[in-house]
RNA sequence: GCCCAGGUGGUGGAAUUGGUAGACACGCUGGACUUAAAAUCCAGUGGGCAGUAAUGCCCGUAUGGGUUCAAGUCCCAUCCUGGGUACCA
């Protein structure tokens, strides 16, 4: 699949969309994009010979002292010369052995070997050694580059190696200084000025670059050329299972089954493992070849080459459903196309995705190229299939562990672990509450701890704990349905969002469960007086219009933000704030439950009916909030002498600042911070702060 | 190595445009209710110093500098943690 032909459009398409900038960047640096020139280099006694290189340095062009060709370059066994033909076949030999693992692993370790052949300099014409190097890959750009030592680490450090030339042509920006050794260490910056270089000498880097490139055009040796990382992908997928391919093969010659025909329906089959010959899992099957008289598939056994033909095995990659199943939503029963036109224009583009950072050169990247082609094709609408893209955060868990002292069947409390050479062991964190252990059940969890012994802390054994992914092997693991079992799904949900922000990774505590539980608690109580259900039809009050409609306010805010843990806090303020005014008000409680309806969506519900309502509390309107009831009548200002905080001042929140300075410069505390300093200025923010300078 | 995100009490975290750091919650301490426990409610809770107390002062958002009347927030340098990437010329 030509991913590589949308580079461009999938680079430019970030600046469009909301996504996260990390998310943005792994994508950029995928593509990879990198802009400079190809250039042709002749080959010294090869009048016909002729190779391509790609730099994106060519105000380098001055600098070059070798050229370096991938080992696998398929003009190396042209140009070799007989003196370096076993070294060079050697060499060639040595590298294929070497898997691409070793090669990662082995990123410092520099290789290479002469051809001894030369190319010729396209300005000054000197004759530069062809070398051939592991660390030129036959896959990007051309598969060879001309090399620049002095103003390209990886150059130098070959360079330094065999003994190659180091030619400066690149002065540093001053602040680098007059010290900087070339011999010793590569300027790679493009930030100086060009030297030792005939027509480019004194010009600064960008300037040069534009003007080498100008030249070579002009003697028709090279173009300015932009390259990209991506590579294209080859759509199949080999060991796994997938969506098939409706091809057949006839004398081993690919055939496309028609499309009144589809679809191909997979086959059952014993396990999803490739077969012991190494064909994919589908190779398992044994209906699985295609009959070409009642256009279906039948029993492999029946396959005579002549109506009958095998079916291909490999199968879609992962890629070819998830690039644009969510297309499908819009207009899942349509039996004629993926998504009508109408549905499309409609739904048009999704308009927030929620999903983890590791899809990033993945999936993520695939949908949205798969989109922009489907847009080019006239299928959909839009550029950009994610319009907003969120990374939700994990959620960790809290090991716990024990201390075992070395040797013995003996546990020591956390406090006292020093005094003893232990080993840490996960401990089931079912078994420990707010950090204690449950001895009795930690003796019967297994039948070597039977009869353990336990060191303890007053009375008590103290367990260490370490946030960590939740895993089985950890016994950290934290099930939901217990939750659910102790506290309810509202408490779970409520919990989840109060832990932290949405994109944060955030560790799970039971433990702090009992906040949002007791929220929950405290909520159901306002409506409620003991336990029989009692809302007044009475006027509310000021306070409580006001806690109301601030807690309105925020909680849009928050949506909108996608700040539900700050909602979560606001809630709790606003029931705290509602018990303490003792108000039952309907007029409060009912557009209360609406906004909570979304966060404790259970138990709004039940009160939503307790209110006297039949239909959904989800089918109600979200409240707007009234700034009228915000309204202050004045401000508490913090007095603050050169930013520090000394007393309190309430004023009216009209209150003129001239009258205010006066009233605080007259205030006997502010007499005795002065201490007779004269102020030198005050300033008043209103609704925020008096600040006295002096 | 390079790129990105982050570092705030005992803990999870909050803090609008630079404007009272620590909201809210957990935990902890003390108290009320109770025969007792659970549940619930009330009060306190960043660290330090002085004071019987009210209160006052100093320090404090990874570290060191800087800008500003004012910095968790802006700038420079450094350290640490998490994630991505791996010779891309």
């Amino acid at each position: 699949m030509r991913i590589s032909a949308y580079a461009e459009r999938l680079l430019r398409g970030l600046d469009t969309i909301d996504w996260t900038e990390s998310l943005k960047e792994t994508q950029r640096n995928w593509i990879g994009r990198s802009e400079g020139a190809s250039m042709w280099f002749n080959v010294d006694g090869h009048n016909d010979l002729k190779f391509e290189i790609f730099t994106t340095r060519p105000d380098t062009i001055f600098g070059v002292s070798y050229m370096t060709l991938a080992p696998e370059h398929e003009m190396v066994k042209e140009i070799v010369t007989d003196e370096y033909r076993d070294a060079i076949e050697k060499y060639i030999s040595d590298t294929s052995k070497r898997s691409e693992r070793e090669r990662m692993a082995e990123v410092d370790k520099v290789s290479g070997q002469f051809t001894g052949a030369y190319a010729i300099h396209p300005f000054s014409g000197e004759k530069i050694q062809i070398w051939i190097g592991d660390y030129v890959l036959a896959s990007y750009g051309t598969g060879a580059v001309m090399a620049v030592p002095a103003h390209d680490s990886r150059d130098h450090a070959f360079a330094k190696k065999f003994g190659l030339p180091i030619l400066q042509v690149i002065n540093p920006k001053d602040e680098l200084g007059e010290d900087f050794d070339i011999q010793e260490e590569s300027f790679d910056s493009k930030e100086g000025t060009i030297i030792n270089s005939d027509f480019i000498t004194s010009m600064e880097v960008k300037e040069a670059i534009a003007e080498v490139i100008a030249q070579v055009e002009e003697m028709g040796i090279g173009k300015g050329k932009i390259n990209y990382r991506l590579r294209d992908a080859v759509f199949s997928r080999q060991r796994y299972w997938g969506e098939p391919f409706p091809v057949y093969y006839v004398n081993g010659l690919p055939q496309m089954i028609e499309n009144e025909h589809l679809p191909v329906v997979l086959p059952e089959v014993e396990k999803y493992l490739p077969t012991e010959t190494g064909e994919p899992p589908l190779g398992n099957a044994i209906v699985w070849a295609w009959d070409t008289e009642l256009n279906k598939v039948v029993e492999n056994d029946k396959i005579d080459d002549e109506k009958i033909f095998p079916l291909e095995l490999n199968t879609m990659p992962g890629w070819a459903g998830s690039s644009w199943y969510f297309l499908r939503y819009m207009d899942a029963g349509n039996s004629e196309e993926f998504v009508s036109k109408e549905s499309e224009s409609y739904w048009g583009s999704v308009d927030l995705y929620i999903g983890g950072s590791e899809h990033a050169t993945g999936h993520l990247l695939y949908s949205r190229f798969w989109y922009k082609f489907l847009k080019d094709m006239g299928y959909v609408s839009n550029e950009e299939p994610f319009k907003k893209l969120i990374n939700q955060g994990m959620i960790l868990g809290t090991s716990a562990f024990v201390y075992r002292v070395k040797d013995t069947n003996k546990f020591v409390s956390k406090g006292l672990k020093d005094q003893f050479d232990v080993t840490p062991i996960h401990a089931d964190v079912n078994m420990v509450v707010n950090n204690e252990l449950d001895v009795d059940a930690f003796k019967a969890w297994r039948e070597e701890y039977n009869d353990a012994e336990f060191i303890l802390e007053g009375d008590k054994y103290i367990c260490g704990s370490e946030v960590e992914k939740m895993s089985k092997s950890k016994y950290n693991v934290v099930s939901p349905d217990v939750i659910v079992e102790d506290f309810g799904a509202d408490a779970l949900r409520l919990y989840e969002m109060f832990l932290g922000p949405l994109e944060q990774y955030k560790p799970w505590k039971t433990d702090g469960i009992s906040g949002v539980y007791n929220f929950l608690k405290k909520l159901w109580r306002l409506y409620h007086n003991n336990d029989a259900f009692e809302v007044s039809d009475v006027e509310p009050s000021k306070e409580a219009l006001k806690t109301l409609h601030k807690t309105i306010k925020k909680v849009r805010e928050d949506i909108e933000k996608f700040s539900f843990n700050t909602s979560v806090s606001t809630f709790m303020i606003a029931v705290n704030e509602l018990g303490a005014q003792k108000c039952n008000s309907r007029a409060i409680l009912e557009p209360l439950a609406v906004i909570v309806a979304p966060y404790a969506p259970h138990i709004a519900e039940e009160l939503w009916q307790k209110l006297g309502h039949s239909d959904s509390v989800s089918v109600v309107d979200f409240p707007t909030h009234n700034e009228e009831y915000l309204k202050e009548n004045d401000h508490t200002y913090p007095i603050m002498f050169n930013g520090k905080r000394r007393f309190e001042l309430t004023f009216p929140i009209d209150a003129n600042p001239k009258e205010m300075e006066t009233v605080v410069l007259a205030h006997e505390k502010t007499i005795a911070q002065l201490n007779g300093r004269a102020p030198k200025k005050v300033i008043i923010v209103p609704k925020k702060i008096i600040n006295v300078v002096g």
